[in-house]
DNA sequence: GCCGTTTTCGGCCCGACTGTTTTCAGTCG
């Protein structure tokens, strides 16, 4: 039983309840657990197996504790099982298409008998909706557009696309008539690994010439919303971007709204509460006087906070840190020396060794790891013993021949099902740098997969665990295993923690980046390039540790190849 | 259903926009 299944009960329990018009407060409760569950690097199980008391963990009390240990018990709960009996299985399903939610739900069961997407989609295509009390023609439309929205799964956005976006947006912007200044925020200022829309805070000279400069951007495919406040567009990607006028006075207000997280922004909402000031993205206030509001760290400081860098602001522990002046100073893209993932046209990447390197050096990096694969990957000409012999031979007087840099004679070598690894102890013993990864079985059962990362970290030949969780981000899941279990023994062995900053994998990720360093790991941000333009995707490897609260110190790769040299002769 | 320097009861974050209404409910972030 995983923590995410957890908590997609205790989110449905909450769906379910909204339907039905359910006090607020006991749904709020079911949700803030299902992300305080679904946030939590350990197991809920093994906590549970351990004896944990469960109420310690936030947002649960005795009532849910109780519900959890029923759940991994089990696999549901009374609760679920009851309130399922009483709706339509598929009911909650109507709460995925924007625009509708509970109300409109119940709605639409009981006067028009829909009880999924599909009734859903016929009632509207039959204009069957437009004459219910309270709805419309344009509520009709908008459902099927929500609709389609769904269909086309043009919901969250990768983070390099996010990233593609945000920069043509800001093309756009620059210099566009009546527009003093903008930032993008939301989840994509926090770093977040998917992005659901984009939300851009611009301030303005003139509103009527600003919201004109917005509306000539030419991806514009649909003008969602148009008001004082807020332009909503939908690109032809499929994006969502709100743009938001704000006031300079407000702009730091308005940053902290709009940047979120909105847990973020409840206990910050919370504690303003407390001190008799009210926070909103206007300013904070005490009674009508504006205390705080231009600038971000203005409004921290007036709720006696140091500034919290966006990528923390998730209610993980932050705002107590930032009261305490206990924050972590984060890891910045130039603290990096080298990368330590990359792959050459030996086996499946497209740029040669030579290549490969001055691609790195012209990147100001000091090394580069060369971890082509191994014979397992045969999809990608992995190399047996004999040939990764002569490459690491190659790579080595290619290296010596090479003025300040090293490269790093390395590989990526299969761990295999069984954990053992996919070439000879003497042939890796024999390599500057030993990635091993997980390429195959994905599926196996917790247990096996846990014992299996313990053997190879453990083999004494390995240096780092390659993209840890293996998951391709909405294309396969992560692996299961018992982190605590595998981050123990690569403490003890000495073993990195590979930070994956390809785009789709971001592998560690950010909590469970935030729990090794809580144990005393140290992680090497690495591309996995395959081609030399790859070599810029470190900055989303930055973006994951900077989430997951790593300091320069916790990372490999912050040190100096002389440094790194030392580090890695003293296994 | 959770939680506590207003602590075991009585609170629980805040505002904008849309679409449908003649003053507001529903939804979103």
């Amino acid at each position: 039983m995983e923590n995410s299944q957890v908590a997609a009960i205790f989110d449905e329990i909450a769906d379910i309840l909204e339907i039905q018009g359910e006090n607020v407060f006991r749904i709020r409760s079911y949700r803030n657990a299902a992300r305080s569950v679904g946030d939590l690097p350990e197991r809920l199980e093994d906590l549970a197996a351990a004896g944990k008391d469960l109420t310690e963990l936030p947002g649960i009390g005795e009532s849910l504790a109780e519900k959890i240990h029923e759940i991994i018990a089990g696999g549901t709960c009374k609760t679920l099982e009851d309130l399922r009996r009483q709706l339509p299985p598929h009911l909650t399903d109507l709460l995925k298409v924007k625009g509708l939610g509970p109300k409109r739900a119940r709605i639409l069961y009981e006067k028009l008998r829909i009880k999924s997407l599909a009734d859903l989609k016929k009632a509207a295509a039959a204009g069957k909706i437009r004459d219910i009390e309270g709805m419309g023609e344009k509520t009709e439309q908008n459902i099927l557009r929500g609709l389609a929205t769904l269909e086309s799964e043009a919901g969250r956005i990768g983070v390099k696309q996010a990233a593609e976006q945000a920069e043509s947006i800001g093309r756009h912007l620059r210099g566009a008539k009546g527009v003093r200044r903008w930032e993008v925020t939301g989840s994509f200022r926090r770093r977040r690994e998917t992005v659901g829309d984009l939300d851009v805070l611009v301030e303005v000279t003139d509103r009527e010439a600003a919201a004109q400069a917005i509306l000539a951007y030419e991806p514009i495919e649909e003008t969602i919303a148009s008001g004082g406040e807020k332009v909503s567009v939908r690109l032809a990607s499929g994006v969502q971007v709100d743009f938001r006028f704000i006031e300079a006075d407000a702009w730091g207000a308005a940053m902290m709204y709009f940047t979120g997280s909105k847990a973020h922004n409840i206990v910050l909402r919370k504690r303003a509460q407390k001190e008799g000031l009210k926070l909103n993205e206007y300013g904070l206030f005490r009674g009508a006087k504006r205390v705080a509001g231009r600038s971000e760290k203005e409004v921290f400081k007036a709720l006696g906070l140091e500034w919290i860098p966006p990528e923390l602001r998730e209610d993980r522990g932050e705002v107590e840190a930032a009261e305490k002046g206990n924050l972590p100073k984060l890891i910045e893209r130039d603290d990096l020396r080298g990368d330590l993932h990359a792959h050459t046209s030996l086996t499946d990447g497209a740029g040669t060794l030579e290549e490969m390197v001055e691609a790195a050096r012209r990147r100001g990096y000091e090394y580069l790891a060369i971890t082509d694969h191994s014979k397992a990957v045969t999809v990608a000409h992995g190399l047996g013993d004999d040939a990764l012999r002569r490459h690491a031979d190659r790579i080595r007087e290619y290296s010596a021949g090479l003025k300040k840099f090293w490269v790093l004679a390395g590989v990526e070598v299969d761990i295999l099902k069984d954990g053992q690894l996919d070439l000879q102890e003497k042939t890796l013993a024999g390599l500057d740098w030993v990635v091993a990864s997980v390429h195959s079985a994905f599926e196996q059962a917790e247990a096996k997969m846990t014992d299996r990362l313990i053997a190879a970290v453990r083999s004494g030949v390995v240096h780092c665990l390659g993209h840890p969780f293996g998951r391709l981000i909405g294309k396969r899941d992560p692996i299961r295993f018992d982190a605590d279990r595998v981050f123990a023994a690569c403490r003890e062995a000495g073993v990195y923690l590979e930070i994956n900053a390809y785009p789709d994998r971001l592998d560690l990720p950010d909590v469970y980046c935030k729990r090794a360093r809580e144990l005393g790991l140290t992680m090497a941000i690495a591309t996995d390039s395959h081609r030399t333009t790859d070599l810029d995707l470190m900055e989303f490897g930055v973006w994951v540790a900077r989430r997951g609260w790593l300091e320069k110190g916790d990372v490999l790769n912050t040190l100096s190849a002389a440094a790194l040299r030392k580090r890695l002769s003293r296994k």
